[in-house]
DNA sequence: CTGATTGCAAAAATTTTGCAAGCCT
DNA sequence: AGGCTTGCAAAATTTTTGCAATCAG
């Protein structure tokens, strides 16, 4: 039932199958970082048939699509990311903790490189890293 | 040979041998954007018997010195970057064209979170998604 | 000297592929 | 009906681990 990016895989021309809802919807429902064996699991849930495989392939195509985005978060490793819209860290270099953050200046310079590069920008991933205040010293 | 980083690797208790000397070399003189098997490569150009298990364990030594730092490039995966400063890309999430720029604005808000946070921030990345103009339409 | 570090080879974990069967439109 | 999709199992990759030998400090 999840219209947005359900819709969007419609008319790029793909199928909308229930094992593609369920991966959809277990990145919709998470909590925006996933690994890929978290996505299936989460999926698994809403469809038990579902294999490793098609969470791939899935990933995949959610990608190309850009509904979703592969990012690399301290310790976890390749998480995947709802791409619309920004995303903010703060990342520990020695202990790995994240931190998410609200501020983002770089709505500006967004619509800059936009026009400029003539990109069509959908969303962006902002993240500094450094050690956090236990890590220190 | 390499002062900056080794010295790093060093005053953090950790031995400065060939190996290490190589993959921090391979690191620095590279693209700023090596999966590690490109840095196993290099590395072993330098050093020879540099052997696979020695560059992941380097790089995850030298990632919790927040000396290099991972990320997930379109198309190419897991890369690694020196940490220090800033990187900055525009991603084509359909073609995974990777472009570059310079533009900056996030200083300030570093600053302010180095402070509201405690962390000591090293370097950061910003990166914008979306559809380069062959793969828009 | 002596413990940290290395390379090798094997083990784990992760991701991709081939294909026949099944499902969406 | 027709072709895109799927799941399974196997292959290919990628990353981690165990250990004896070696090396940096």
């Amino acid at each position: 039932m999840e219209t947005r990016h359900a819709k969007t895989v419609q008319t790029a021309g793909f199928k909308l199958t229930p094992p593609r809802q369920a991966v959809l919807t277990a990145l919709e429902s998470g909590d925006d970082h996933m690994t890929p064996a978290e996505v299936l699991a989460r999926a698994q849930a809403i469809y038990p048939s579902l294999g490793r495989a098609t969470v791939y392939r899935t990933l995949e195509l959610l990608t190309n699509l850009g509904i979703v985005r592969p990012i690399f978060l301290g310790e976890r490793g390749v998480c995947l990311t709802l791409a619309e819209g920004g995303h903010h860290h703060l990342i520990c270099s020695d202990c790995g903790a994240v931190v998410e953050f609200d501020e983002c200046p770089v709505s500006e310079l967004e619509q800059e490189l936009a026009e400029r590069l003539n990109f069509q920008i959908r969303g962006h991933l902002l993240e500094f890293y450094g050690l956090c205040a236990q890590c220190q010293g």
